[in-house]
DNA sequence: GGCTCCCGTT
C-alpha cells in the first residue's frame, strides 16, 4: 500500500499537482499509514511538498519525523527547497550529526550558495568539495562552478572546467551563461560553437544572449536552428521583417499574426490547421517549454524589442494553445507593457484563464510605466476580488498614482497597505510615496513624510525629494538633502549635477561651477545619456553628440532639417536644460547661447530620432529607448515631431514611457 | 532506495 502511495505521490511531484497530493496525504493519515512512520512514504511526502514550492509544509513534515530517523536524504529534500539560509543551517546540523555526505546533498547545498550569490561562500564550497572527495564528481563541480558563475568568477569556473575529464552538457551550459553573462554575447558564441552536445538550455541562453545585447536578427537566426535544424532551408521559417509587422511569413505563420495582431484580438480558435501545420510547430528539435519561453521573454522585456517576444508568443500559442500558464502569461505581459505594448499587454491579462498575484502586479506595473494610473485604480478594485496583494502590488499601485499625479487616490492605498491589507508597509512604498508628493510639488508634505518614516531614508528616497527641488527651484531644501545625499553615496553623480544645475537655474553659476569642478577632481564623471533604436532587427546606440554612426553625415544632414522644421512649427531650444561645464554665464553672449543650443540639438535622443526618421517607412512608429530621464526639450521637440512627419514616436526613458502622437504626449507633459 | 547540476513570471 505505502508503495501506491509513494509512486502517486511522485506523480503529483512532477506534475506540482498540490490538491490530489495533499489528498493523499490526508488518506495517509486517516488509513494509519502515517502512524507507524514508513521512511519511504514520509520522504515521498517530503519530497511532494519540496517540489510544489512549500517549504514550509515541508518543514512541518520534517519536523515530525524523530531525529533518530532523519537521514541524508531527508536533509537533503530539505536543504533543496529552502530558502538559501535556511539550506546552509541544515547542512550544518546535517555534518554535526555525522550523517553520510553524498554527492546529492552537496549538489543542492551548492545550488543554495549559487542562490546566495556570496563570492566568499562559494569558494569555501568549492574547498569542502575538494576536502570531501568528490572531484571526480562531474555534477557536485557543475554545481561548483555554477556558484563561480552566480557570483561573477568566470575564470574559477573556467578553471574547474578544465578540469573536469569528462564535461556534460551541462557543464558546457553552465560555462556558456557565465561567459554570455560577463563576458558578453560574441565570446559566449565562441563557447557555444564549440559545444560537441547541446541542449534546449543552451539555445535558450544563447538567444537570450543575443536578445539582451540587441542582436535580434541573430537571435532569430538562432530561434531557427534551434526549431527546424538544418533541414530549416526548405521550409518557411518566419523571417524578420520589422517595417510590416510581418514576422512570421510562411504559410503557417501568417495566418496567425493575420489574426493575433493585425487587429489587435485574439482568434477564439486554435491555429494549428493541419497536420503539416502541426508538424512544423511541434516537430522541431527542441520544443520551447515553459522555462525556455519565460526566459527568452525576460531578456526581450529588458531589451524593449518587441519582435522575438511576439515570435515566442504566436509559437506559445500554436503548440500549447491560449492557456499558456500564469508564468508565461505573465511574462508575456511585462514583455508587452516593457516593450511599449500596453494595449496587447492588456489583451494578454484578460485572455488568461489563470492568474496570481505576480500577474496582476506586472499588469499595474505596466499602467505604471504607461501613466495609466486611473485604469491601475480601476483595475485594483478588481484584483482585490481575485488575488491578494502584496508588497509589490503597491509599489505598482503608488508608482501609478505617481506617474499621473493621483495625490488623494495614493494617499489612500499608502494609509491602508498596513491596516486593510495587512502588508508591511517597506522603505520602497515610502519611496513611492515621496516621489508622488514630489512630482506635484507638494515638498513639505513629503519631507515631512521622509522626517516620520520609521526606516532611516535611502538615496532613492531623498533622489525623489531632490529631483523635485529642481523642478520646482527649491534651492535651500536642495542644499540639505544634497549634504546627506553625499554621505550615502558619495560616488553617484546625478545629485551633484542636479544640483548644480540647480544652482545654475537660480543663477548662482559660480557655485554651479565649483560644483562640477570638485566633480571633476573628483574624477567622478556624469553617467552619458545614451538612446537606442532598433532599426531592421538591429539595436544602435547614440550618445550626445555622437558621431560613431557610419551615416553620421546623413544623420547630421537630417538633424538639421528637423531643427528647422521644429523652429518653423513653433518650436524654441529650452536652454535651461543644457548647463555647460566651465566659465559660462546665461547673460554673457550669443555664442554661449549658440553653443547651449547645439548641445541640445545633438542630445542622444534627437540622434536616434533622426537616424529612424531616415531609415523606417514613413508613418510607422518608431521606438526609442534613453538611460536616463528624457529632457524637457527633447520632450518638446518630440511632440512636435511627432506631429510633423506624422509618426508615433515612443520613448522609454529610465522611468515611463511617452508615446508622442499629433504633436502630444500620452504623459500630458507631467512626469 | 529516495534526494540531483544548467535556462525560471512582477
Amino acid at each position: 500500500m505505502a508503495r501506491i502511495f509513494r509512486s502517486l505521490l511522485r506523480r503529483c511531484a512532477r506534475a506540482s499537482a498540490v490538491r490530489p497530493g495533499e489528498q493523499l496525504h490526508a488518506a495517509a493519515v486517516v488509513s494509519g499509514l502515517l502512524s507507524n512512520p514508513s521512511h519511504f512514504l514520509l520522504n515521498a511526502l517530503l519530497h511532494f511538498y519540496a517540489s510544489c514550492s512549500l517549504p514550509s509544509h515541508a518543514r512541518k513534515l520534517f519536523d515530525k519525523i524523530p531525529h533518530s530517523h532523519k537521514d541524508s536524504v531527508d536533509y537533503t529534500t530539505l536543504i533543496r527547497c529552502s530558502h538559501p539560509l535556511d539550506s546552509l543551517r541544515y547542512f550544518l546540523q546535517m555534518r554535526q550529526r555525522a550523517l553520510p555526505l553524498d554527492g546529492v546533498a552537496l549538489i543542492c547545498v551548492l545550488g543554495a550558495c549559487s542562490r546566495l550569490g556570496d563570492n566568499n561562500l562559494v569558494p569555501q564550497m568549492h574547498v569542502g568539495v575538494v576536502k570531501f572527495g568528490f572531484l571526480r564528481h562531474t555534477k557536485v563541480l557543475n554545481g561548483v562552478m555554477d556558484g563561480y558563475v552566480k557570483c561573477g568568477l568566470v575564470g574559477e569556473a573556467r578553471r574547474v572546467f578544465e578540469e573536469i575529464e569528462e564535461p556534460s552538457v551541462v557543464s558546457w551550459t553552465v560555462v556558456l551563461e557565465g561567459v554570455v553573462k560577463w563576458e558578453g554575447v560574441e565570446s559566449g558564441r565562441a563557447v557555444f560553437d564549440k559545444m560537441p552536445e547541446r541542449n534546449e538550455v543552451a539555445w535558450t541562453i544563447m538567444i537570450k544572449g543575443y536578445v539582451g545585447s540587441g542582436f535580434t536578427k541573430e537571435a532569430f537566426l538562432l530561434l531557427k536552428d534551434m526549431t527546424f535544424g538544418n533541414q530549416s532551408q526548405g521550409t518557411n521559417f518566419p523571417q524578420y521583417n520589422e517595417s510590416k509587422f510581418e514576422i512570421l511569413k510562411g504559410e503557417v505563420s501568417t495566418f496567425v499574426v493575420q489574426q493575433c495582431f493585425k487587429h489587435d484580438c485574439f482568434p477564439r480558435k486554435i491555429l494549428v490547421r493541419n497536420q503539416k501545420e502541426k508538424e512544423m510547430v511541434l516537430g522541431c528539435r527542441f520544443g520551447l517549454n515553459w522555462v525556455t519561453i519565460c526566459s527568452i521573454l525576460s531578456a526581450c522585456s529588458q531589451s524593449g524589442d518587441v519582435s522575438v517576444g511576439r515570435w515566442i508568443h504566436c509559437y506559445a500559442v500554436k503548440a500549447v494553445g491560449w492557456d499558456l500558464g500564469v508564468m508565461v502569461g505573465t511574462s508575456l505581459v511585462d514583455m508587452y507593457a516593457r516593450c511599449g505594448r500596453i494595449n496587447v499587454a492588456l489583451m494578454v491579462f484578460r485572455h488568461m484563464p489563470r492568474r496570481n498575484t505576480v500577474s496582476w502586479n506586472a499588469m499595474l506595473g505596466g499602467l505604471a510605466m504607461h501613466g495609466m494610473g486611473k485604469v491601475a485604480v480601476e483595475m485594483f478594485a478588481c484584483m482585490v476580488d481575485e488575488v491578494k496583494p502584496d508588497a509589490m502590488t503597491f509599489m505598482a499601485l503608488l508608482s501609478a498614482c505617481s506617474h499621473s499625479g493621483l495625490v488623494e487616490q495614493g494617499w489612500q492605498y499608502f494609509h491602508d497597505i498596513e491596516c486593510v491589507y495587512g502588508v508591511t508597509l517597506e522603505i520602497e512604498h515610502y519611496a513611492c510615496m515621496v516621489d508622488l508628493l514630489s512630482r506635484v510639488g507638494c515638498l513639505e508634505e513629503a519631507e515631512a513624510l521622509v522626517k516620520k518614516m520609521p526606516i532611516p531614508p535611502n538615496e532613492i528616497v531623498l533622489g525623489s525629494l531632490l529631483g523635485a527641488c529642481y523642478t520646482y527651484g527649491k534651492l535651500r531644501l536642495g542644499e540639505k538633502i544634497m549634504r546627506d545625499l553625499v554621505l550615502m553615496d558619495p560616488q553617484n553623480t546625478e545629485y551633484h549635477i542636479l544640483l548644480s544645475n540647480m544652482y545654475a537655474l537660480c543663477g548662482k553659476a559660480d557655485k554651479a561651477n565649483s560644483l562640477r569642478k570638485i566633480l571633476k577632481n573628483r574624477g567622478i564623471k556624469k553617467v552619458p545619456g545614451m538612446s537606442s533604436i532598433y532599426v531592421d532587427g538591429q539595436l544602435y546606440r547614440f550618445i550626445a553628440g555622437d558621431k560613431s554612426h557610419p551615416r553620421t553625415t546623413d544623420i547630421y544632414r537630417k538633424l538639421d532639417d528637423m531643427i528647422c522644421k521644429l523652429r518653423l512649427a513653433g518650436y524654441a531650444p529650452n536652454t535651461n536644460c543644457q548647463v555647460l561645464f566651465g566659465g559660462f554665464n546665461k547673460d554673457d553672449c550669443m555664442e554661449a547661447l549658440e553653443e547651449v543650443e547645439q548641445v541640445l540639438f545633438t542630445h542622444s535622443e534627437k540622434l536616434a530620432l533622426c537616424f529612424g526618421l531616415m531609415s523606417t517607412p514613413s508613418g510607422s512608429p518608431l521606438c526609442i529607448f534613453k538611460n536616463l530621464r528624457i529632457c524637457q526639450d527633447c520632450h518638446y521637440a518630440m511632440k512636435i515631431a511627432s506631429d510633423i512627419y506624422k509618426r508615433e514616436i515612443v520613448v522609454r526613458d529610465r522611468y515611463r514611457f511617452h508615446s508622442f502622437k499629433q504633436g502630444s504626449c500620452s504623459c500630458s507633459d507631467f512626469w
